[in-house]
Parts: C-alpha cells; sequence; structure tokens
RNA sequence: GUCCCCAUAGUCUAGAGGCCUAGGACAACUCCCUUUCACGGAGUAGACACGGGUUCGAAUCCCGUUGGGGACACCA
C-alpha cells in the first residue's frame, strides 16, 4: 500500500485569488478527497514587495466560501527563510551553488544581446568559479551543462528537457530571500507532498525543481500539470475577461456548488455526466480524466448551473446561505418566520438562475409595497387592468386566501366576465407585483394574505386612475 | 526568436483501432406545455485543423504542416 497522499494548494498573495486558482486549489483538494489523503495550504509570500495582507485574507475567504477547506495550520514562506537560507548555505558547502554579484544592468545587457540574436536568455555562468564570499550577493544554483532532465506527468506523460536550456538560476536573491523554485523545492520536501498539482504553466519551472530534489537528496514527487483556463478570446484570462476575483461570483449570486460543478467541468469529465454533489464528485475524480487542452471560460454555462443548483439546494440551506452571506440585502425578511420565508424560497428557487434573483423575488413577497406605475402597462391596457382589478377586489375579498380557492375564484371569474384567465391573472399580477413576472400566481397570492394583495391592488388602481 | 504543452461543433466535453452514418451539456433556432417569466418535453442546425504514413480498418497510432497556449526575471 503507498503512502498517505499528500497535496497542497500554493497560491501567492500578489493578487485576488482568480478562477484558474480556484479550480486549482478545486483539483487539488478534490484529489486528496477521492484519495483519502490531505489537502495544505501554503501561502507563497517570498516576495515582500508584492505580497499584500489583503490578498491572503482573500485567498482564504475564498477558499472557505467554496467549502474547501484544508487540514493543517497553512505554512507561510515568511516565516521559514532561515530555513531557505541553511539549505542554500549547505548547497554552497558542497559547490553545488555559488554566489553571483553580476548587476542588473550587466544582466541586462546580455539579455538584449540574446534577443537580438534572437537566443533566449540564459545566465553565462560568468561568476560561477569566481568563489565569491559576498554574503549580500545573490546565489545560483549549480545547473547541468549537458545532458536531459524528464519526468512523467501524471496528465501528459513523458516530457523532458535538455539541459543546457536551463541555466545557474538564482535561489537566494541579494537581500537573501529565497526564489520561488528554490522555497518550493524545500517546503514541498519539508511537508512531505506526494503530489504536485498546478498549473500547465509551470511545466518549465520542473526540470528547475527536479534537478535540485536530486542534488539535495530529496525524494520527487509525481506532478500533474492542468490545462489553463482562457478567456473568451483565448488568452490567460485576466481581469479584462470581467470577475477577476473568485469572491466576485459570491457577489454575482452564485452559489458555491454551482461554481465547484463548473469549475470541475471545465477540463475535467465523468462520462456524460453535468451535474453533481459534493459526495458525487468526490467519488468520481480522478487524474485520469483530466483533459490536456485548454480551456474557454464560458459564463453561458455557468448561468445554466447555477440555475440548477439554486433548484437543487434545499429551502432550509438557501435560507442559512442569505443569513450568512445577504444579510444586509435580505433586511426585509427579518420579521418573518422561517418557515414562511422558506416557503417563498420554495415557489421561487426553480425559476432563478442565481441568489441575487432570488433575493429580488422573495423582495416582492416580503418587501415593501412595490410602487405601482402605469408605464409599466402598454397605455392601451391600463383601462381593462383597472376595470378587472376593480372587479377582481370583491371574488378576493371572500376567499380564504388557500391557493386552491383563488384559483376557483378567479377562474369563475373570468369565466363570468367572458374572458381568458390569462388576462385576469396578468392584471392580478401586476396589481401585486407592479410588474408583469412573478412566480406563480396563486400560491404568491397565497403567501402574500388576503390583507396585503388587497392593499396593494387598491395601491394599483389608485396609480391607474388618470 | 528559443524551449515546452496542446488540437472533436460558437463553448465545455465523451471517445484508449472496428461499438462512430462521432455521444452528452451550454448557447442558438422551431414546436409543445402554460396564468407571466422560467422549468420541462420534442425536434433542427453545428465538429474529428490540414497533409502524409502504419493498418484489412484511424477521431483514435506515427511523422510533418498549420493553428492555439504557456515559459523564457534577484515574479510566482
Amino acid at each position: 500500500m503507498s503512502k498517505t497522499t499528500r497535496v497542497r494548494f500554493a497560491p501567492s498573495p500578489t493578487g485576488f485569488l482568480h478562477i484558474g486558482g480556484a479550480r486549482t486549489a478545486l483539483f487539488n483538494w478534490l484529489f486528496a478527497k477521492a484519495t483519502g489523503g490531505k489537502f495544505l495550504l501554503r501561502i507563497e509570500d517570498t516576495d515582500t514587495e508584492r505580497s499584500e495582507e489583503r490578498f491572503t485574507k482573500d485567498i482564504f475567504e475564498s477558499l472557505q466560501w467554496l467549502g474547501l477547506h484544508w487540514d493543517e495550520e497553512p505554512v507561510y514562506q515568511s516565516a521559514r527563510f532561515d530555513r531557505y537560507q541553511s539549505i542554500a548555505a549547505g548547497l554552497m558547502a558542497k559547490g553545488e551553488a555559488y554566489r553571483c554579484r553580476c548587476t542588473s544592468a550587466e544582466l541586462d545587457a546580455i539579455r538584449a544581446e540574446c534577443t537580438k540574436q534572437k537566443r533566449p536568455f540564459r545566465y553565462p555562468g560568468t561568476c560561477r568559479e569566481k568563489g565569491i564570499t559576498d554574503p549580500g550577493a545573490v546565489i545560483r544554483v549549480r545547473v547541468p551543462r549537458t545532458g536531459e532532465t524528464g519526468f512523467t506527468d501524471l496528465i501528459r506523460g513523458p516530457i523532458s528537457f535538455k539541459n543546457q536550456d536551463l541555466d545557474d538560476w538564482v535561489i537566494l536573491r541579494g537581500n537573501q530571500s529565497p526564489t520561488y523554485n528554490f522555497s518550493v523545492v524545500v517546503d514541498d520536501h519539508d511537508l512531505a507532498i506526494t503530489h504536485v498539482l498546478r498549473g500547465e504553466d509551470h511545466i518549465n519551472n520542473t526540470p528547475k525543481q527536479i534537478l535540485l530534489y536530486r542534488t539535495l537528496g530529496y525524494e520527487v514527487p509525481e506532478f500533474a500539470h492542468l490545462p489553463m483556463i482562457l478567456g473568451p478570446d483565448r488568452s490567460k484570462l485576466s481581469k479584462r475577461h470581467g470577475a477577476a476575483s473568485t469572491l466576485e461570483y459570491r457577489g454575482m449570486g452564485f452559489l458555491p456548488i454551482a461554481l465547484i460543478n463548473f469549475l470541475a467541468r471545465l477540463g475535467w469529465s465523468h462520462g456524460d455526466q453535468e451535474i453533481f454533489t459534493l459526495n458525487e464528485l468526490q467519488a468520481a475524480f480522478s487524474l485520469e480524466h483530466i483533459g490536456k487542452a485548454n480551456a474557454v471560460f464560458g459564463i453561458d454555462k455557468l448561468n445554466w448551473m447555477g440555475g440548477k443548483m439554486m433548484e437543487l439546494v434545499p429551502q432550509g440551506e438557501l435560507f442559512d446561505y442569505l443569513g450568512r452571506y445577504f444579510s444586509v440585502e435580505t433586511q426585509f425578511l427579518k420579521d418573518y418566520p422561517k418557515p414562511t420565508v422558506e416557503a417563498g424560497i420554495g415557489i421561487i428557487q426553480g425559476k432563478v438562475k442565481n441568489v441575487l434573483d432570488l433575493i429580488e423575488q422573495l423582495g416582492c413577497l416580503f418587501g415593501e409595497d412595490p410602487v405601482f406605475n402605469r408605464a409599466a402597462l402598454k397605455e392601451a391596457e391600463v383601462p381593462s387592468v383597472k376595470e378587472i382589478l376593480e372587479g377582481a377586489v370583491a371574488e378576493l375579498e371572500g376567499s380564504d386566501f388557500s391557493k386552491g380557492d383563488l384559483e376557483s375564484r378567479l377562474r369563475a371569474y373570468a369565466a363570468k366576465k367572458q374572458i381568458k384567465l390569462t388576462p385576469v391573472a396578468q392584471a392580478v399580477r401586476f396589481g401585486v407585483t407592479g410588474g408583469k413576472v412573478s412566480p406563480g400566481l396563486f400560491e404568491m397570492l397565497e403567501l402574500q394574505g388576503k390583507e396585503r394583495v388587497l392593499r396593494r391592488i387598491a395601491l394599483a388602481v389608485e396609480a391607474l386612475k388618470s
């Protein structure tokens, strides 16, 4: 039996957690769940210039909102500089690394020359044999000039690079802080990570890291590089493509399970199945069914998924969710008993695509009386709507306001007037909501209750008088 | 430019040599249901990038071309 799998999500707090990062986190989390392993979180804040506290908070909050809970205390790289420095010192002592005093101006000159010769920039090894001891100089690791370094990607199969295309890269900066490729190796080893699942943009970093694992005598973990998520223009997802941060989707009213389903199906598949519960996802997830090709983020399908989930999530959960994340927006529900609000959610949830729409509809049911405006109707409709409403009042006054009774009365009323139910229903709908769209009429009326309905109709009639 | 990865409809994808006259989903369109809007139901249209191989047989394997993406930092 192989050892327990340990995976990690390792974002850098230099920006909000974007949707691509969220999916990387999700896949790691699912992989951990599917294999009975651990999911860890590591904050890669070695770049003290660009890292910000608020971004770390955003990452935590995004993952918590999605329900991707991590199993151990988060690790901050900024708290481990001593560790990286001592590993670097060990490398120096073994002659595997050396100090370099090339200035950025010198490096830029080389870079410019390379560009001119249409070659990629590679550090030429200027300081390799100089034996520099200046403690403020950067430290570079020695990379073999010949041979190749390869690995078997769990998603893509064998990938290999010629060592001559690599170079002696910097592991410790002038201020003795570690660079990404260095701290990743040390941390993944220290955390006993068994599988590294990350974006495809890291494939090129992998050989450098593997070489370092070997010179450090560390066991090399398995790697799986996920395809990227692209914007509608097929370029890397960025702010230009609308929502940049994961939490913005919460603000747009998407349920976390909707985003999770959508993200899971972006690059991964399970036959023809589109809708999954969290448990189903955890059980079905496997690396073999992750595709290799990049995927375009299409909001249409997310919207559809959003609607599906609004329908599937139980009323009680939606009620709690509103209280948790939209308490300000749903202040107007405060005085209603939970069962009443849940009943309201029940008649709306199948018709809306997201939480924002749900709140709006709940507002029609439980909020303040709408502002009735005759401009909401075609001018030609006004007289008949007004007349139907005036007549309907008498019918409704005698009702016990159960939806069955309401329906039979309004149908009878329409029959008496020798018109179809449609105009009656539309008139009453306007009279109660001020608009033309609502949940099912009779159940809505029942939920509103007699007093409120009659009051609103009176207001509507008043508004229609010219 | 160099290196790496990728390539089924507008989009997400199924497909591991014959089960494919290529399946599902979103979006589009048509019709049905209907008290509105949705939902739901029934349909229509739409794809294996191209060229060579290998094979009795290729969407599936190999090579090339083209196209797309990514990486080329004292960012991660």
